[in-house]
DNA sequence: CCCGAAAATAGACCAGTCGTCTAGTGGCAA
DNA sequence: TTGCCACTAGACGACTGGTCTATTTTCGGG
């Protein structure tokens, strides 16, 4: 009775620790012994909350890119900014936040996505959906640069979006995998390159 | 005995097989067993080969990439072709064996990369080298398009083949979790572009 | 103040993990 | 033959995995 967090929110309590843990360690190299233990929760309690280890995967990821896109909206809707330099914030906040050895706020699709997409068709849709809204939400903004005047839109945005979508999945892969930023910065360089070169002819 | 394979090659004959396995399930959700089982070989045999799982792990990448720099190399040095057509029949070919879903071929570093990263300095390190090459062959290729003229060279090569195998590596993510190819084709649409479309001023 | 039902927990369960170890095979050299 | 060595064989140990049943705790209404 001492340390009990608030009365039902164990479940996001445990989501929110998975979410550090599995951030790191991946999905199947963690134990739900260690993700318990962390969080303080008996073990027979697991099956109370969640139905299986998948499910509880499946509810991690809904609620990561609950939150995610919660935040990108915010950042996409900051006041005084052209459409397009809102774009590049939320690439330079990206660059940040995955260059950061923190184990918060690691992406979970890069983190998760290979592992997971042919191990739990659950999972692996919920993935689907997520990126998918945020490649949306990416070429709304670029739309929205473009009626703005702060991008030149010579090619449509879903497609633009999609590019750099892939460009910034695959240095953050790179960034892991050098354990440096470096890819990260390159993909910045690259991106401005790819928003304001305007194609020739 | 009856179905032997050649006398030695038992060691190699492991590492196709955990290509196969692991490329498809990932590196900590397969048990030691199913590699031997699927390989037909004992247990005990396992240690006599290599030390510890990490240690066949690192072999395997090593292995992996060995094979994929010489498939790489041979598909870049084809005759008949300008570089730039060199390099798109590379992206070309990368395309349509990560779509297929045969667990042939599945390129580890996509599959691997963000699992083995934080699990094993040693794993870590291979693919680390192993990209690097890649990328460093790639920017061979496309100073080699400039020098014959079928590319012009607006940018230094090195950064253009960190940005395509990024963009490539990304796309290749997304195509697993979308159980689709539509990320693929869409990189190599962009492959197009950034490649050929010349930087204005 | 006690009952009944839901919420939460304890701990057993067994299949599976990696890795070790002893015993045994076969072939080759001296 | 004898000794040696690479290799095979698979039982074994200590442990962890996810899961489930049985039990306790909690708590609101009668």
């Amino acid at each position: 009775m001492n340390a009990a967090a608030a009365p039902s929110d164990i479940r996001q309590h445990l989501l929110l620790t998975a979410q550090r843990i599995m951030g790191g360690k991946g999905f199947s190299a963690v134990g739900l012994n260690e993700i318990l233990t962390a969080a303080g929760v008996p073990k027979g309690s697991f099956y109370h909350y969640f139905d299986s280890k998948e499910g509880f995967g499946e509810a991690l990821l809904e609620a990561y890119f609950a939150d995610y896109m919660e935040r990108f909206e915010a950042l996409l809707t900051k006041p005084g900014m052209t459409a397009a330099e809102r774009l590049l914030s939320y690439f330079s906040f990206w660059l940040e936040t995955q260059a950061s050895h923190d184990p918060e706020g690691k992406c979970l699709a890069v983190k998760l996505g290979a592992e997971v997409s042919d191990l739990s068709e659950a999972m692996r849709s919920v993935l689907d959906r997520g990126t998918q809204q945020i490649v949306e939400r990416l070429a709304a903004c670029i739309e929205a640069a473009v009626a703005d005047g702060s991008l030149i839109g010579e090619r449509d945005a879903q497609s633009m979006a999609t590019a750099l979508y892939e460009l910034w999945l695959g240095a953050s892969l790179l960034a892991k995998i050098t354990r440096s930023r470096r890819p990260l910065v390159s993909a910045m360089a690259t991106t401005r390159q790819f928003l304001f070169t305007p194609v020739h002819a």
